[in-house]
DNA sequence: CTGAAAGCGCTTACAG
DNA sequence: CTGAAAGCGCTTACAG
């Protein structure tokens, strides 16, 4: 593979030319730029990114560890921060994760050892080892859906609170009042947040959430599968069950499939996290929707800003509720006040 | 960020000597080793992987280059073959070419400047100069799902042939005879040979696949919305609608649901490659499922043999057909002999 | 505007 | 078993 020496002799100049004109130098004769493009393109030289990255201390490549790929929201948020970043020019390498913190250290150093100028991270957990250890030392770094609380780096997120309240008022309105939650994770934020925002907008209703009624997953299709049989075991089952991801919804829908029951009538269903396939499920899923392709893009933005010594701002988006017919509701076409955002197809 | 003279001078030890421990060569003595771990332990040292790229002309990388991260079938794809990669002791790098050449070439390019080890690709067309250009210049590489003609390059994919006709069989038995398909584009092996495959099965039945019932498709759902579109405005509409991949198919869905059409009543559905939530649509999805963990994994493998000097030959793996209700069957319960594999819950 | 030279952080023959 | 030195392919002050 010929080399930037190759070049110089190519074009009967310096290697420190060449590099002028391929870094776009203004002091360079137009003589020489010409001899040099017209070597380049007659060798076919590619500069080795590798060498140069060792020489600038720089790779022009962002790390993202997310816990999940297979979940379809991580999907569209790593193809978002892919997009964004290719148009800044970086390049992003993908870790996952799988919800596994030994996995998530191991992908953080893997990158760090690869010298990425910044990380993009969705932590699994509280924090493992690595992880922290890159914020402290200072490595350019902004957390994107979930966060550490404590640790001093941006946080780019969306807020499903308002969400939530529309969900729970949805409900309440149709006559629910037995409603249950697969939660995420206890050690992630979105796990406890999003059981917190659904606790408080049943108490603006008067509703309680017992412990019963609180299942723990993790963020996967088997821990939902797991939880939903035990609320179907209950004595006095809910009338509806609100999963903390998309993941988790398809897993209660393959128990209370496997139950012989039928959504909405037996048994209500909702999701956090919106995907094409709700539109098409039996039912079509009710759904809280984050803004994914903007939170990846401006995940990306942030950490730019810090890598190019910017301040880098943390950012919160609203997520919003999407209205199906997995609660009972009488689907599209039924007014209901409550449900402020409606659609039946895509 | 400490660096190996840092580590050499906390040892009390050369360069030369703290390098030899780092890569577990034979010839030290317990003694330097021990002090050489001491000193990496104290100082939390790390070796650059970029300055060792650079000096051993490996990157231990793998680059990853799919027609489409979104499609669940690319997504599984790409998990596996970054699992078995790790488990080889390589990263691998995926590029999204979101089925457009030009992106694909892009993604090529970057990665090969980057000097990673070995190329895994599946060609969104007929090949861009960038790949054949890498496939000439003796890159290691491996097509994987699709692959281009001529190119003397291990390919790795599955067979549906088998499968396809146990489709046409299965929908023969049910009485239909009027079957359409969305195809992939002509420029992809997989948009031809399932083509193909559906004709050969079609003329097994004495059946005909007329060019109204062959609509070109770009395996994304859009292109599977129009073609049904197109379909149902037919004179004699098709009674069975086949999408050669399974974006296309939830397109095609979308579309008989925007008509207020049902499946299988008004018309039936099938898909190439299978994905949880053909489970929970509405109806469940009839699908061609491939093996894909073990495409992903075989294909690193050969990919490896490649990089490693050994012969890496190509793999193809037989896929086969899920049974489910959206072509008319009776669903679960109902015995069908032709119907190889049933499934009705995951 | 151009070139000779140093140096980025490693690895690896070559001597001893 | 250990170390001094060369070199991987670039970029960039420093001189001219």
């Amino acid at each position: 593979m010929a080399g930037i020496k190759d070049v110089a002799a190519e074009a009967g100049l310096s290697v420190a030319t060449v590099s002028r004109v391929l870094n776009g130098h203004p002091s360079v004769s137009e003589d020489a730029r010409r001899r040099v493009t017209d070597a380049v393109e007659r060798l076919g030289y590619r500069p080795n990114a590798v060498a140069r990255s060792l020489r600038t201390d720089q790779t022009r490549t962002l790390g993202l560890v997310i816990s999940d790929v297979m979940n379809p929201y991580f999907t569209e948020l790593a193809r978002s921060v892919e997009e964004e970043a290719r148009s800044l020019g970086y390049s992003v390498i993908i870790g996952n994760a799988d919800e596994r913190p030994d996995l998530q250290d191991h992908h953080v150093t893997t990158l760090l050892d690869r010298r990425i100028d910044g990380l993009l991270v969705s932590p699994t957990d509280g924090g493992s080892p690595g992880m922290l250890g890159a914020a402290r030392a200072g490595t350019p770094m902004v957390f994107v859906d979930r966060w550490i609380p404590g640790v001093d780096v941006p946080v780019v997120r969306s807020d499903g609170r308002a969400a939530v309240r529309a969900l729970v008022a949805h409900l309440h309105a149709l006559g629910h009042r037995r409603l249950a939650i697969i939660a995420g994770p206890a050690a992630t934020t979105t796990g406890r947040e999003r059981v917190d925002a659904f606790r408080e907008a049943l108490a603006a209703h008067g509703l309680e959430l017992p412990d019963p009624y609180i299942g723990q997953g993790d963020f996967q299709a088997g821990s939902g599968r797991r939880v939903t049989e035990g609320f179907l075991d209950l004595a006095e089952p809910p009338e509806v069950v609100f999963a903390a991801d998309n993941l988790m919804a398809l897993g209660a829908l393959d128990a209370i499939r496997a139950r012989g029951l039928r959504v909405p009538d037996d048994i209500g269903l909702a999701a956090f996290d919106d995907i094409p396939w709700f539109v098409h499920t039996d039912p079509p899923v009710t759904a809280v929707a984050q803004p994914t392709r903007e939170l990846g893009r401006a995940a990306v933005r942030a950490l730019v800003d810090r890598i190019e010594g910017r301040p880098g701002a943390s950012v919160t988006l609203p997520a919003r509720l999407v209205v199906r017919r997995s609660c009972g509701e009488g689907g599209p076409g039924t007014g209901n006040p409550l449900s402020p955002v409606r659609r039946s197809t895509p």
